[in-house]
DNA sequence: CTGTTAGCGCATTCAG
DNA sequence: CTGAATGCGCTAACAG
């Protein structure tokens, strides 16, 4: 139980000064400390397994190297994906992340900042949903802050966001440059904020395009997928091709067709969106991916970057998503 | 920016000293402090928005309340939910979690352990992934540690895994108990450990039970139940119910049943496992759920108990997995 | 080139 | 009841 062994104890065995240990380790001897006595240094670090204490490190230079998260998403089924890419980009910088659990509730929110707070974090990212509207607290903007998956209604804040509006656009691209130019798009419930987006960018991809489009707001349900697929599809003047608000419809749209005896993709092509890892590749599905990973990888290099002295530029910060070209769109 | 408060200037602001702040805001001033000054301590220190330093403290007292966690888990599409139960049980004593992620990679793990360690860390959770085997290496060992979602091959470690067996066991009687005697066994890939486990709880479920059982190998996904399920069900001599490896296989067994003409559950029950998300509600699926969070929860309860000299048992702790009764189970 | 010193912010003595 | 002193482990500055 090597526990406390503290660079006295190395300086110790290696007959030097707390200071020479300090300085070997953190590489800044180069002129100063003897070659014969930096390598006994790090024989007696070595052999004694010593490890530098970082509180202690941290209390001296009033910084941590710690990055605070506020999050609900790692109960959801696919944001974790942010923490792994915030904890890898973060752990490049020698940074780590302490992650506190707030269940969409602005006082546990507000709470949860001010624990972060208290262990003097360096950074913090606040993710507290899919892509919710989140006015930061007076604590948030103590430390370097960005939103994550998230936007600032007054726009003060700094965010990273995933492209649904390009998402969107990409969606419908797929089946104009099949060829397809009678569509059909499926939109999930206008309370969420990524509804309109991608509705902005799928009436881009059209304009201009000589296509026609049904838009229908569905939901976000297999179930809301098979009734507006059902509907869409049982008559002579049916679309041939539909982006569906997620995988999920898609999947539900997919299943309307087999039960009115269309096949995908040869009688319909079909996009979906989220590329939902229990779904879409088994049915392979053309979607548009959420680039959660890259999304936390950004948020934490705009913190480093802000608290090695940057600046922070308020607004949004687009994360493109990737298009995966699957099986499920055929040329016309 | 009061970023820089610290207990002197409460002391300052109070008039009176730091060792009196020190005690009133540690709730020990009870006779030791004139009430009067205690009041003038409080509102300066919220006046002043004052937080204590978490950092010195810990260097203080040797503990960080913070516990270590390297994980894979929030990669994937369900683990989250350990960290959401760990982040909440831990916060409820006024622990912080420390996440890293270890991809899989022996050495990132080992990597990962050494720089929680140096973060004095009071406890460390490794989590690697879906019921792996995984070998502690010495450094866990030097703070009180469990594996999560993990077994130690040598049972020295101190695990708290999910009830696999028992959720086998669980399926299964969901058949037996609707009347079903006829049973198929749709089992997964037996490299991983939880097929055996859920295999033999089936087993144990079926003694004495008087019914019949066909065991497949079948595998993970959704082609797998499609194809699985199309042999199974065409023919005159099929099951009566079918107990799937996960959701997904269950989703490509119904799914062959419609189209052989089979109506799930009029003609065919079936259950699944995983209550995956995006799957089981869906389909109105009869499944068991992952117990993920509550073993968040055992793992961090485990771990604070030993954080204050409690003992470790080694062994497993298994963590009931939840029955979910839903339609697509019939009497018969 | 080396050793000593000071101070990060806190909680805990101990002497007033 | 208070103020001064101590130490947690580290590093930057300074004096030898």
């Amino acid at each position: 139980m090597n526990h406390k062994v503290t660079s006295y104890d190395v300086a110790l065995a290696a007959g030097v000064s707390r200071s020479a240990v300090s300085l070997v380790l953190n590489g800044k001897a180069d002129g100063v400390i003897s070659a014969e006595n930096q390598r006994a240094v790090r024989e007696a670090a070595e052999r004694l397994g010593y490890r530098p204490n970082r509180v202690a490190r941290s209390l001296r230079d009033s910084r941590t190297h710690l990055l605070g998260v506020v999050t609900d998403v790692t109960s959801g089924p696919y944001g974790g994906g942010m923490i792994t890419g915030a904890t890898i980009r973060a752990a490049e910088s020698d940074h780590l992340l302490l992650v506190m659990d707030a269940q969409e509730c602005r006082h546990d929110e507000e709470r949860a900042i001010e624990a972060l707070l208290a262990r003097q974090v360096d950074g913090l990212i606040v993710a507290p949903g899919s892509l919710r509207e989140w006015t930061p607290p007076k604590a948030f903007g103590q430390v370097p802050g960005v939103l994550l998956d998230a936007t600032d209604p007054d726009g003060r804040a700094t965010c990273v966001v995933g492209d649904e509006t390009g998402g969107g656009y990409a969606a419908t691209r797929l089946l104009l440059d099949a060829g397809h130019r009678d569509i059909a798009l499926l939109t999930g419930l206008p309370a969420q904020v990524a509804t309109g987006r991608r509705l902005a960018g799928h009436e881009r991809a059209m304009r201009g395009s000589g296509g026609r489009c049904r838009v229908v707001t569905c939901g976000w349900d297999i179930d809301d997928g098979l009734r507006e697929g059902a509907r869409l599809l049982d008559g002579p003047d049916r679309p041939t091709g539909i982006v569906c608000a997620n995988d999920r419809v898609a999947a539900g749209v997919i299943l309307a067709a087999a039960r009115l005896g269309i096949d995908v993709p040869d009688g319909l092509s079909v996009v979906g969106y989220d590329d939902d890892p229990s779904i879409a590749a088994q049915l392979d599905l053309s979607t548009i991916g959420l680039p959660h990973r890259a999304m936390g990888e950004r948020a934490v290099e705009l913190l480093l970057s802000a608290i090695s002295g940057g600046q922070l530029e308020p607004g949004e910060l687009l994360v493109p998503a990737p298009v995966l070209r699957r099986g499920s769109v055929r040329m016309v």
